[in-house]
DNA sequence: AACTTTTATCGTAATATTACGATAGACTAT
DNA sequence: ATAGTCTATCGTAATATTACGATAAAAGTT
């Protein structure tokens, strides 16, 4: 079928997963390397950094802000979007710790 | 549409987003888990740890194959799935160095 | 050779993702 | 008030993912 089994498995594995999922798509990676990149927020001129209709990186940031991995904040006209610390902090966490438990194995 | 634009997309965004992307969904990460707590390969009994079906296990195992994060040999009659150490290491140092870049911000 | 075990693949259906044009909503500037 | 700018959302289409039963393929066992 397609119906989703997310609910057999558990919290931590469902985060890991989401945040991956986040992750998934270069134009995803591509924005938040943008972001993570510069010293303060990017206000306004995210669309003309990427290969893509103004309406599809508006669903990305849509994506990442929905998994907390970024946030926007109104700027007069134009709309500021930031890495959000404190989400990005446990996404690495969380990540690092998953990739490094690995024992040695064959 | 849904035409990929991934062409638009630098080596390393769409290599980083093909790993995120087969760590996104929590039974490939249960997977790995399993894997990575192991001192040894798996043989068999990957389906049984599982709460999903022969068939759909096969092709959680294709996908983490597919990016190159685990290797499959044979084993008589059994199959054994390991982690594949250098694939994990890329992936692992990948991720660290994409997640590690971010700069003070807001 | 016939049978069992284990895994991959095929066929299929439901759902999700990706992408874009068009439109609406919010704000500034004239 | 009107016009311009920026962003989100709606509608829609193509493609991808997820899931499973059924079947095939490969190996060991009797």
């Amino acid at each position: 079928m397609g119906l989703s089994k997310k609910d057999s498995f558990d919290t931590l594995q469902n985060r890991i997963a989401d945040l991956a999922k986040a992750l998934g798509h270069p134009a995803r990676v591509a924005i938040l390397q943008f972001l993570a990149n510069q010293n303060a927020c990017m206000c306004g001129d995210i669309v003309e950094e990427l290969p893509l209709s103004q309406a599809t990186v508006s669903q990305h940031l849509a994506e990442l802000k929905r998994v907390g991995l970024i946030k926007g904040e109104i700027d007069g006209p134009k709309m500021c979007y930031c890495i959000d610390k404190k989400a990005w902090n446990e996404a690495k966490d969380l990540l690092s710790q998953f990739m490094g438990d690995v024992k040695k194995c064959c």
